[in-house]
RNA sequence: GCGGAAGGCUGGAUGACCGCGGUCGCCGGGGCAACCCGAAGGUCGAGGAAAGUCCGGACUCCAGGAAGAUACGGUGCCGGGUAACACCCGGGCGGGGCAACCCGACGGACAGCGCCACAGAAAUGAAACCGCCGGUCGCGAAAGGUCGGGCAACCGAAACCACGCGGCAGGUAAGGGUGAAACGGUGGGGUAAGAGCCCACCGCGCCGCUGGCAACAGGGGCGGCACGGCAAGCCCCACCGGGAGCAAUGCCAAAUAGGGACCGCGCGCGCCGCCGCAAGGCGGGGCAGGGCCGCUUCUGCCCCAGCAGGUCCGGGUUGGCAGCUACAGCCGCGCAGGCAACUGCGCGGUCAGAGGAAUGGUCAUCGAUGGGGGCAACCCCGGGACAGAAUCCGGCUUACAGGCCUUCCGCGCGU
RNA sequence: GCGGGUAUGGUGAAAAGGUAUCACGAAAGCUUCCCAAGCUUCAGUUGAGGGUUCGAUUCCCUCUACCCGCU
């Protein structure tokens, strides 16, 4: 942590911790049986993946037609995306699957802070029983 | 000034930091491969409806091609525009409005079939029924006329007139509480009663004439009227249309299979070349025949002695690339033609291309406009409608807070 | 995204352009000591809005909701 190190040591980090998108279904379907904890903004979804399935932090967005029309559940996307992007890249597990769902109203309309700070929290819950 | 009509434009602005997708990228990296990925930096990144998927095309594949017939579907006043249209423009006709202007699926009901419930005498060839009218026959007779008697009041007679009832044979279509709709309407004449029976006007039909490319309009003559509505019921007429859709389709890579079953047709004639002593063999093309559009005609292709044609069945990978965005382009300006839609020419500009799908997050300043407080200056609060490209264009339809501009109409006031 | 289809009481279905019908169910009543069965009654904006027609569940447009197929 001196100076030669900051100078460098920026971007590769991020780079290791990059977050990849899931695409495929039977993803999805997967993390809709693991564990889930439910916030006012949104639902989140943990799978710890076996051993040489993938690699790294991978996380989903899910908003269904509930949400509303498409401009809603765009903004509702973009929000999680946005929270997704600041909050797992520090503190997401790796190997793990994450899917975050929207919900209606709440998920576009919610303060930011209040949302990166219930991600935050739901991660705990999440991490925190296994040891 | 108030109220209204038509058309067009716009669809929050600026900045900072952190991010996302495309593209250009010295160079570096990944994958068995086809191919792909990436840092700094440059550059581009939602709409007028991107929506609904209601029409029309482009493009791709399928069906040998073309034309025709039939079937099915669509369009429907006329003319023009266009790649095309159910769109647009101009005109006609009908309806609404004082007007500006708006609205209209607006061909044909003497080609045919069908339907018109209830009510009503009757629902379309028209006639029947009630009623009206005179004639005739029968019956009646209180009162009137008539006849007889009587000065008169009155009495009597008869059934000729008028009257009432009924029968018979006729004349009528004026009227008939309905109904959405009733074989024209109003007025006058006429008649036994009536009727386009006759006349005037209106309506309707037919035939010329004039204007117009046409839809149609104007005016003239004739017909006395025969012609109900529904074609967004079948239908007739004119015109148009093959089917499926970018999850279409093409290419590449890896892997597996390197297939199976069935159907159909057929082994006829003759020609040319080569090899051969010959028998014959090989190759080519021809006729007949057969196969390939559901039908017909024309034409083409294939088979012609076996290999071609058709149908069905079966396994694996969900990998990569193309299609993919710039030209029937679009936008701006100018000129020309046209009433206009639009067309032609010139100059300039170039406009998202993803693939579980980018265009975001936070903050600051301003801000159309709204609410509250205050005499006011001003202060506080909220703060942008409908809505997110997915092959691309031209339309239509539907949703939409507010703002701006132009033209026109009516009313009021002033000059 | 592209392409199809459906909508009628609570549910499932009918209905030549002319009174919206049937079955099951729900509710109320009659019957019974009580229940069952039976009988009677009740409830529809025919998904919404326009148009054609004298009259529309039906015919024609526009919209809404739901369902299905195609990689």
């Amino acid at each position: 942590m001196d100076g030669s190190n900051a100078s460098t040591g920026d971007a590769p980090p991020a780079v290791s911790l990059r977050l990849t998108t899931l695409t495929k279904r039977s993803d999805f379907l997967r993390a809709s049986r693991a564990k889930r904890v439910a916030m006012p903004g949104f639902i989140v979804q943990m799978r710890v993946r076996p051993e040489g399935e993938a690699e790294g932090i991978r996380v989903g967005f899910t908003c269904s037609k509930k949400v509303g029309n498409a401009v809603a559940r765009n903004r509702a996307k973009r929000r999680l995306r946005e929270i997704a992007r600041l909050v797992l890249s520090e503190a997401g597990r790796d190997g793990a699957d994450y899917v975050l769902i929207g919900r209606q109203g709440a998920t576009a309309t919610l303060p930011f802070d209040q949302m990166l700070a219930d991600l935050r929290r739901a991660l705990a819950v999440l991490h925190g029983p296994r040891k």
